[in-house]
DNA sequence: AACTATATAGGAATCAATTCCTAATTGGCA
DNA sequence: TGCCAATTAGGAATTGATTCCTATATAGTT
């Protein structure tokens, strides 16, 4: 659930390099915004995001953090998932993985899989166009949920 | 694009029988909510499957198309695909398949994969819980896209 | 410390998808 | 055929995520 402090450190001095790089001004609510991403492996949505920089911030507003995800996005620096009938969820791990997704909770975790990463997709795939990324979504129901 | 006529019978069949099975009324908008969704391959929209329907029954309405279509996806007749920043498409295909899908138009296409629908999963996948369904989804642009 | 373009807070407004309401209709059965 | 519970049409209403507005504040620079 929690990233190790120095993954997240290198999150965060990599938003700053590009945020200089982009003279994106380094407000306190960006690097909270991103902070809170970059430190949970929860893949919060817009409103959690808020209620979590609140506590830090307690005067930032819910714009500011749609506002800020959205530029993020745009920066490359996370990734949305989530399906339409849910809210968009955030992602600051930008190395390749897959995600676990409860169908019962929705709690959302990666993983990793040097054979999925790797896998020949079937000629039909290559013919409908160029392919981008591969994204690999196992849907199941998670411990927690099994227990209840 | 188009499902071949068989198959589309198949799937027609399978739904009376469930519904008949379930006691749910066979209503002339049921029956071509279904086939429309049952027909196609390019996984429509509520949206879409209301103005393609009302060719064929000019009074349908969006309400009954969006009713029916939950309770079709309550039945397990169809599933239901698309992120959160997109609206929500239906598939009436139940076989284990995977999605290409166009990041430019949105096009969505089935593939299948036997390699993919075998390959086994990090163990640190079986701890977070039970696995249901591997679902692939490769993201890319396709043919029309790249040529304008 | 001062300056200025950029960013923010707070709440109102928007927007589109979806659902609700109610009178009229109809499928499936006796 | 007639009945009646289930279903529908049509449009209004809701909903909830997201965006807009604008006065105030601030990051980065000088």
């Amino acid at each position: 659930m929690n990233i190790d402090t120095r993954e997240v450190e290198e999150r965060m001095a990599h938003f700053e390099s590009v945020c200089r790089r982009q003279e994106i001004k380094l407000t306190h609510q960006r690097i909270e915004v991103f902070r809170e991403i970059a430190q949970t492996g929860d893949h919060p949505d817009a409103e959690q995001v808020f209620k979590r920089v609140r506590k830090r911030l307690p005067t930032v507003s819910l714009d500011t953090v749609y506002r800020t995800l959205w530029l993020l996005n745009d920066l490359g620096l996370v990734t949305t998932l989530g399906s339409s009938r849910e809210r968009t969820r955030f992602d600051a791990n930008l190395e390749s993985h897959h995600h676990f997704v409860c169908a019962k909770c929705g709690l959302t975790r990666d993983f990793y899989s040097a054979e999925l990463d790797n896998i020949k997709l079937p000629d039909s795939v290559d013919s409908l166009g160029e392919i981008e990324a591969t994204h690999v979504e196992v849907r199941g129901v998670c411990r927690q949920c099994i227990d209840k």
